[in-house]
RNA sequence: UCCUUGGUAGCUCAGCUGGUUAGAGCACAUGACUGUUAAUCAUGGGGUCACUGGUUCGAGCCCAGUCCGAGGAGCCA
């Protein structure tokens, strides 16, 4: 008998035929003749309905059948007499592989965003989070597919760095040194050399260098890997640990880069759209029933899937820092004032988005309030940085074409306080066949909060951690 | 980290100006029901009111501290 998993069998017209699933219990309802039971396999966000006749399987046969249990039905496959569904399975078999107590958190009800979060080990076989974990598979996949069709190899940057000075953020100590019984150099400094790698390392929070290295060998290189930072941030765009994409490409200028920027973005979503729609529509139709809970002033006014085609369909929009500030200043009264100088605030960014009705993306920053690796402009005062500024999630990517003059690259870091001694091997692709060069990074759990149209950071990843937050 | 806001049954919430024995819906259990769609209907078991201390004759409610959640801001992807 063919095991086959649950989308394929709804998708089948193959009536007659004598089939298996195996999945978890949903929801179980009937009367004294006849039960249903919504079984998911988790192949898709649709679950099969198991029709049982009481009197051919007697009802003590289904006293463990419960919302989370795990079963495995045989019969054959048909088309439904009821609504809701097309096909069914006419059961003559059915077997407990691991039941399930009345004490199994998740009910047949809604459950908040909130408390599943608490429950993060079982929130998986609910029907929001099987759809975003499948679309956030399917996303891994694109991320992988674009890039191939292009050119570009996949590159594993270290996860463990001894760089410190890549200016990204708090970084997370690697040690193996015992915490209690620290050895100290006799200036009371600690003394590294004794640790597993003889010198202070930490988790990465960008393989971007590394990533540059590979670029001024095989051209078009990319990563794609976890990332870490230890900024007390507690917002629902910001994880202590997330996974990060980030091409890097020789003989890319930032027009080219932006180019891009803008055809992965689109390549993302049209293959989101491609190859997840069930669980798309249903995330669409999800938003849509939770706003109506809402004030009408909270509402949003436009659903997941215009927003998705909305930027698929769309040329984004490429404007300057300063062209921005303009816009700004002629917008509204906002809390803060815009001011040529000073990093755009949350307010600013929504209020570009919101203004063009697409996404934006700004380029040439004052250098003051970007790193020092950016390609500095010929006004002395810019550098060429480009954000991509996204409705819902905002900043999605930040990039740059890359400072590719050894001296221009050494002056910045000196006027940045940048010890040159750490860097010396990130200088060292200037003075050897120095190239120009771009690249940008694209934070995977804010594209697939975009994708999904949900609107935590700590929904979209399986396992969040956050400040406060390792468990499971 | 700052500002705002919240923590009452397994879940979602109500609980008046501080006053007797703490309320509902869902879930769960039992029963009814000839194909259900979060099935429906009836019955009834279920509470350390986040924690610690204080005010009071009396605290779920007032005060202080702590912990945790959410929203906004900063940092950024």
């Amino acid at each position: 008998m063919e095991n086959l998993r649950i989308a394929e069998l709804l998708k089948s017209s193959d009536f007659g035929k004598e089939v298996q699933v195996k999945g978890w219990v949903r929801t179980k309802r009937g009367n004294k003749n006849v039960a249903f039971i919504a079984i998911n396999d988790g192949s898709g966000i649709h679950s099969i309905q198991a029709v049982v006749d009481l009197s051919k399987i007697p009802e003590e046969a289904l006293r463990q059948v419960t919302t989370g249990a795990c079963i495995s039905v045989r019969g054959t496959l048909t088309q439904s007499q009821g609504q809701g569904q097309t096909v069914e399975l006419q059961t003559s078999a059915l077997e407990i592989i691991g039941a399930a107590d009345e004490t199994f958190p998740l009910q047949k009800k809604a459950h908040t965003l909130e408390f599943l979060r608490e429950i993060a080990h079982l929130r998986p076989r609910t029907n929001t989070f099987g759809a975003i974990l499948r679309i956030r598979h399917h996303m891994a996949m694109a991320v992988h597919h674009f890039f191939n069709e292009r050119g570009f190899f996949y590159l594993q940057t270290p996860v463990i760095t001894g760089s410190d000075a890549e200016g990204a953020g708090e970084m997370f100590r690697v040690t193996t040194l015992d915490l209690k019984n620290l050895p100290y150099n006799e200036d009371r400094s600690i003394d590294y050399k004794q640790d597993f790698f003889g010198r202070e390392t930490n988790l990465t929070v960008s393989g971007q260098l590394e990533g540059e290295l590979a670029a001024t060998a095989l051209g078009q290189v990319y990563t794609f890997g976890p990332t870490f930072r230890a900024e007390n941030s507690n917002t629902p765009r910001h994880l202590a640990e997330f996974w990060m994409i980030e091409p890097e490409m020789a003989f890319h200028d930032i027009t080219d880069n932006m180019d891009v920027a803008e055809a992965f973005l689109k390549y993302l979503i049209r293959y989101g759209l491609e190859h997840s729609k069930d669980d798309l529509e249903f995330l669409n139709t999800r938003a849509i029933e939770e706003d109506k809970n809402k004030k009408e002033s909270e509402r949003s006014k436009t659903t997941l899937m215009e927003r998705l085609n909305l930027v698929a369909e769309n040329t984004f929009k490429r404007i300057t820092y300063t062209e921005a500030i303009a816009v700004l200043e002629k917008g509204k009264k906002f809390e803060f004032r815009p001011e040529w100088g000073k990093d755009l605030q949350k307010e600013h960014e929504n209020f570009l988005v919101d203004h063009f009705k697409i996404p934006v993306i700004v380029t040439d920053y004052p250098k003051g309030i970007k790193a020092f690796y950016m390609k500095q402009n010929e006004d002395g005062k810019t550098v060429r940085a480009m954000d991509v500024l996204f409705p819902y999630v905002g900043e999605i990517i930040g990039g740059s074409q890359r400072e590719e003059n050894y001296d221009k690259l050494q002056a910045r870091m000196k006027e940045m306080d940048i010890p040159e001694e750490s860097l010396s091997w990130y200088l060292d692709t200037r003075r050897y066949g120095t190239c120009p060069h771009s690249g940008f990074g694209l934070g995977f759990e804010r594209l697939i909060l975009f994708i999904t149209g949900m609107s935590n950071v700590r929904d979209v990843i399986p396992f969040p951690r956050t400040p406060k937050n390792a468990d499971f």
